[in-house]
DNA sequence: GTGGATGCAAAGAATTTGCAACCAA
DNA sequence: TTGGTTGCAAATTCTTTGCATCCAC
């Protein structure tokens, strides 16, 4: 794992090379993002970034904003609730979401049956995945 | 894959089981879904019902039903809407989805990269995958 | 200085809930 | 008969959009 000031900096060259403007909320976002290591919703970030202080648009314009800029990742959840993590240049890896209190614990290797073995390792019961792909469809290109 | 009047009739009985009462909204929702075998909105089947017979409330509250019976499974998606499908008694199986028109084809065999190369097979082109685990972790049981 | 970014309000989309009328068992 | 089910309306939740103001470059 890239050590966090590090992985802040290639954040905000990879925004300054497409052109955004690093403001303070992006800047105060990205560090969440950073520190947090695990994925946020846009009301997560608000929250932590002290609600009063940015707005909770402006927190999904710039999770939008980041997405666009290669440097975050929406993940949809089962709840229909989005969550946000900063992209590890590591290897690819997803997560598993606890149905109640939603925290969400990164797993390694990417395979399913070894990840639901893995899961249930870190104590989760009721293990269910949800796997789709998309892409775009030769009808549609 | 199984009869489709073998699998209405299955589901039938699962719904008698669990003391649903067997309405005409969940008959016709039912055919549909055992028709088409694919995955579909809540829209999608309020329209394919004919959109003035039933309500749309009345879809969404079947397909929860449905759920609740184990006769459907939902399939939360990239955009966040959610997918409906038949609960197959046959293999575990995901999807492929296409970003623009939303056609959901099914995909057999159950293993990441295998099926990013079945999904290049059928045609489709800028391929990714949502996989996300959920469960109950051991702090909320 | 200027166009992109922000905050506030308001709109939107998907889904859920409340409640009286209705009908399957 | 009666409690589950439906339809209509309204509420909720998450997310996006419009627009005037503001500030990073």
């Amino acid at each position: 794992m890239k050590k966090p000031e590090k992985q802040y900096e290639v954040a905000i060259s990879s925004l300054k090379k497409e052109r955004y403007r690093i403001t303070e909320p992006r800047k105060a976002l990205l560090r969440l993002l950073v520190e947090s290591q695990k994925p946020l919703s846009a009301e997560d970030a608000h929250l932590s970034l002290g609600a009063q202080d940015y707005d909770l648009v402006t927190v999904y314009r710039n999770l939008e904003t980041f997405e666009a800029a290669g440097i975050a990742t929406r993940i949809p959840t089962e709840s229909g609730k989005s969550l946000f993590e900063l992209n590890a240049e590591e290897h690819h890896h997803h997560h598993i979401i606890c149905r109640k209190c939603h925290k969400a614990e990164k797993l390694d290797h990417c395979e399913v049956e070894k990840l639901e073995t893995l899961a249930a390792k870190l104590g989760f019961t009721e293990v269910t995945h949800v796997l789709e792909l998309y892409g775009v469809c030769g009808d549609c290109r």
